[in-house]
DNA sequence: TGATTATATTTGGATAGGCGAATATGATGG
DNA sequence: CCATCATATTCGCCTATCCAAATATAATCA
């Protein structure tokens, strides 16, 4: 199995996070394209996989591979329809949520989040 | 130099700040025995070297690191009064401050950050 | 079934960054 | 100046994780 090493199970729940919960998180989030794919779903909700790969122009394994983070980390979910799968936020913890929240907010002035979401928006309809 | 290979160095002003001090950030965020450092300077203000090591029962060595790590950072500040060099949290950006100020809130609950700042508390009087 | 499309995973090579042990630096005091 | 104490850095080793390229899986349709 592939997968991070640090794969957050205590996240989704609100019970007490411990030290190593809020290390995975962050670590989760210390990666720019974990950022990028991250953003845009907080900003355009459920994104399919082809949407995020346009939008990142990046390659369909790099963008795999992150997003198999996210989701061991547990701050994704997916869903399949038929042959695509659609990303969206998981149901996270309480500070978790507030984190990212922060981020969306504060990093709404990043050009290259900016560019992103601008591309996303005008889908290349690969779904 | 040792450092990490991801000095910010836009963490203190207000200006905006890019993708990469995001992920910056929560790099430094996303090691457990910096966050353990983190926690108490938060909870307690201006520390010194030997309270940390004595606090987090760590060898020299490896807070010497991780502190090396933060300062880099610009997570924190240093102040030398004699033999005794004394850290505090540096002057950050708006969103470095909220989301310090999350995790000081959330992570109270967390056991190994109680017991450490419990082992502070005590002081064994190294400064 | 076989071809095609969307997505996921594996492999291999490079690098970041963790630790312990040892060493260096810097301040102080005899 | 030399010894000592507090702190910082370097070195060698090891693991996690990055990427690119290739391959595997899963769904759909002819």
């Amino acid at each position: 199995m592939m997968a991070c090493m640090t794969d957050v199970s205590l996240v989704k729940s609100d019970s007490i996070l411990e030290l190593s919960d809020y290390s995975a998180v962050f670590k989760a989030l210390s990666e720019p394209v974990r950022l990028r794919i991250l953003y845009l779903i907080l900003e355009r909700g459920e994104l399919c996989v082809c949407d995020i790969v346009d939008a990142l122009d990046l390659s369909q394994s790099v963008v795999s591979r992150h997003l198999a983070y996210l989701r061991n980390s547990a701050l994704v979910t997916t869903r399949r329809d038929g042959v695509w799968v659609y990303y969206q936020l998981a149901p996270v913890d309480t500070f978790v949520a507030q984190v990212l929240e922060l981020f969306r907010a504060g990093a709404a002035g990043a050009s290259q989040l900016q560019d992103d979401v601008a591309k996303v928006s005008n889908g290349s309809g690969c779904c």
